[in-house]
DNA sequence: AATAGAAACAACCGCAATTTC
DNA sequence: CGAAATTGCGGTTGTTTCTAT
């Protein structure tokens, strides 16, 4: 490319194109091949750093900033181009869960990427599960980095803490205890669904910003497909049971786009009338899920709906009925698909794949959808080993390789999964699935601290509520509504 | 085919930390 | 030791590309 060319000669080059010779004049905007060139070559010669000698000595009218970051975001050799690979996208989910936004250090654990491309991947994912209301980190993500903050905190005098997180995470070196569940009787499901809701300290339920990034609400029907899509492309994914609480009572919603909040019952989410709390407090999706607080936030995390979605998040969720992504993916299907791989491959073709499977069922679907998810939440594990049992039969299914992965990680599950053990592996028992386990034991803590209970009275009037708690415990509740 | 909106990407800006003189 | 220069980081904005209508 610089054959035939002194530095001079493209200078020269640039300078015509660009018009910017003149020292006062430092261009701007998208660099050109010719730019690039001159400071690959001065890189090569003179090496990185130094960056204001660049306009000295190469004649290139670029600021030192903005050599430095053309070289380390485009021009680097090391750097790896195209998209992120699935594990990229669940280590950098991870990364900002324990790091919050500190794009340069997770940078620095994705080889070959940058914190640029990183902060752009969050944000435009943060986008799109915001839109859809979906919490920004999977659940068992929250576990992780809670877990390993609780970890951190209890062992005294730990050497690093943050390496300390890393290391968890990175190597699932998760040290539980085995727990007997012979009297758990209720729906694992939902606890495992929401492993931070079990881990909020009891009196900050209703009133702590701490905890906003995970029900970020108000859905755009239009993305929530694919938020999903995203979302669960996440392994070991579960699915979020306020979000669930959400979709599954089309009744209780108004206009999703109802913004005013004044109007809004705010005991619908456990917030006391007058309790503006929420109103005021700074949430803060990029914020890590606990440690340090960022309060700096890029301003589309500030939205106003947001802040309606928080006072009542019942209303920012559309009409089941009016969402033709919902219908194709409704949440309880969801939820299964999401706990029947727990091993989830990330793939999006398995999800693309269960919503064609839905769609093409939709009709029949619909017909039942009044019943359908509180009679799967009570018969979950049963149906959920038909849908396993389904996607293992059909060879051509993308969940069928989950299902494998999954089956993988159950041993002595087999081909066919009978329900003991698919609830055993859901729980975590086979000690593979610390995750879960954890989850398990948060929420019978949960349970017995009387904090749920507590906060449930704030909405007990509300049916889909008290149907959650049943299938909760278990009981098979086919009310109406 | 035209258009609007969203997503993806690239680059700039301001600030703070660090280094150099 | 302090000021200036440099570097690094995170937030934000502008542009391009893609997609749905």
């Amino acid at each position: 490319m610089l054959n035939g060319h002194s530095d001079l000669s493209l200078v020269e080059e640039v300078g015509r194109r660009g018009n910017m010779r003149e020292s006062c004049h430092l261009k701007k905007g998208p660099w050109t091949q010719a730019e690039d060139a001159i400071l690959v070559k001065y890189v090569k010669k003179h090496g990185e750093g130094n960056w204001n000698a660049v306009q000295k000595h190469s004649g290139l009218s670029r600021c030192g900033k903005s050599c430095r970051l053309r070289w380390a975001n485009h021009l680097r050799p090391d750097l790896k181009k195209g998209m992120f690979t699935p594990a990229e996208e669940r280590r950098i989910v991870e990364l900002h869960a324990k790091l919050g936004n500190k794009w340069a250090q997770m940078a620095a654990e994705l080889p070959g990427r940058t914190d640029n491309e990183i902060k752009n991947f969050w944000n435009t994912r943060i986008k799109r599960l915001q839109r859809a209301g979906l919490p920004i980190y999977p659940p068992d993500v929250c576990l992780q980095v809670n877990f390993s903050q609780e970890e951190s905190h209890n062992v005294a005098s730990m050497p690093n803490q943050d390496s300390f997180s890393s290391n968890l995470l990175q190597s699932d070196a998760f040290e539980i205890p085995h727990v007997e569940f012979e009297n758990l009787e209720f729906n694992q499901q939902y606890f495992s669904c929401s492993p931070e809701l079990l881990n909020i300290p009891p009196n900050t339920i209703g009133s702590s910003h701490d905890y906003g990034h995970m029900f970020p609400m108000a859905c755009s029907p239009k993305h929530l497909q694919e938020s999903v899509s995203n979302f669960i492309s996440m392994p070991n994914q579960l699915t979020d049971f306020v979000c669930q609480e959400n979709y599954d009572d089309p009744c209780k919603a108004s206009s999703p786009y109802d913004s005013d909040f004044s109007t809004n019952d705010q005991s619908s989410f456990g917030i006391p009338p007058g309790t503006d709390a929420l109103i005021r407090s700074n949430f803060s999706p990029s914020e890590p899920l606990s440690g340090p607080m960022n309060v700096e936030l890029p301003s589309y995390q500030y939205s106003d709906y947001q802040q309606d979605s928080w006072v009542n998040p019942s209303v920012s969720l559309p009409l089941v009925e009016s969402v033709d992504s919902l219908i194709l993916s409704p949440p309880m299907k969801r939820a299964k698909s999401d706990i029947f791989t727990p091993q989830n491959s990330g793939l999006l073709e398995e999800i693309v794949y269960e919503s064609q499977k839905l769609k093409s069922s939709k009709d029949d679907y619909s017909h039942h959808s009044s019943t359908l998810m509180l009679d799967d939440v009570a018969n979950f594990p049963q149906k959920g080993c038909e849908l396993e049992s389904e996607a293992c039969c059909d060879s051509n299914s993308p969940a069928h390789s989950a299902a494998s992965a999954f089956s993988e990680h159950t041993p002595g599950s087999g081909s066919s999964l009978d329900e003991p053990q698919f609830v055993e592996s859901i729980l975590g028992c086979n000690n593979k699935n610390e995750t879960s386990n954890r989850m398990a034991i948060s929420g019978l803590e949960f349970l017995r601290s009387g904090q749920f209970g507590h906060d449930i009275g704030c909405v007990r009037d509300k049916p889909v509520v008290t149907d959650v708690i049943a299938a909760l415990l278990g009981e098979d509740t086919s009310s109406d509504y």
